[in-house]
DNA sequence: AAACTTATTGACAATCATTATCAGTAAGGC
DNA sequence: GCCTTACTGATAATGATTGTCAATAAGTTT
């Protein structure tokens, strides 16, 4: 299976860049807004597949939110989860071995093989709670 | 607050029954399908709206598809969560008191209030892995 | 540096699940 | 049976994501 050469563009370079620096999870349109406000002029299909790539090479993380729009972010190596404000979207990578482990044993116990999940945990961070008590 | 009142319709009825009898989640086109095969002739933007209803009711419980789509299951009482076969869709209930209380701890460590989370499980059911191995 | 191969881009069309609209229908109370 | 109004169904509208395809530009080879 021949891996198709990836080559290094501005636009990848740019959307990298971008998901950086933003804050917590952001969508795709989100993204592709901040790089046309910031005078780069990629194309709304090319923020996608640039993520895609990004994700795909690990070096993103993507979640559905509640409304099935796709979010991404730029993030740590290794498995982990996150905890995520409703309100502003921070986010807090968590590990987690000891639910690791439970999710696997649930899958076998149950005769399930090769198990995988999602974990996300929500709330509202300190900031934000201040801010809706007036 | 006035709760608007709601009404047994035949409609509500026979989507209640398609789903109870669905194995797994099912999409809402996919109840949609399964009810004009049956003679049924429901409308499609009515399969949504009573399952929206019983979501809200706590009758069913819904999960996001890797692909976006919005998956439905008839479903027990309380809190729970499910271990999903990614081959044919068999689901299981499944009780985590222990990582109930984990996430709310996580949660609250970092200052986040009222904490809600999903968590599901997948992975190929023991009749699914016989059948792959031809 | 010029030539060359082909991954990548951008603009737009196409897809697809879900929601909104709205006139007509029927549940449930009287 | 009558009345109120929640509900239905057909269809249009929305909105995120993917497909298309000619034009462009990485990176390699001379």
């Amino acid at each position: 299976m021949p891996e198709t050469l990836k080559r290094n563009t501005k636009q990848k370079l740019a959307v990298r860049h971008a998901l950086s620096e933003a804050i917590g999870f952001v969508s795709a349109q989100q993204l592709h807004q901040v790089l046309k406000n910031h005078g780069s002029s990629v194309g709304l299909a090319t923020v996608y597949r640039a993520l895609n790539e990004l994700v795909s090479q690990g070096e993103a993380d993507s979640l559905q939110s509640s409304d099935g729009e796709l979010l991404y972010r730029a993030c740590g190596e290794g498995h982990h989860h996150h905890l995520i404000c409703r309100s502003c979207g921070k986010t807090v990578e968590i590990e987690a071995d000891k639910v690791e482990s439970w999710a696997e044993q649930v899958a076998k116990s149950h005769g399930f093989s090769s198990p995988s999940h999602t974990i996300d945990i929500f709330g509202t961070c300190l900031p934000c709670q201040k801010k809706v008590a007036k």
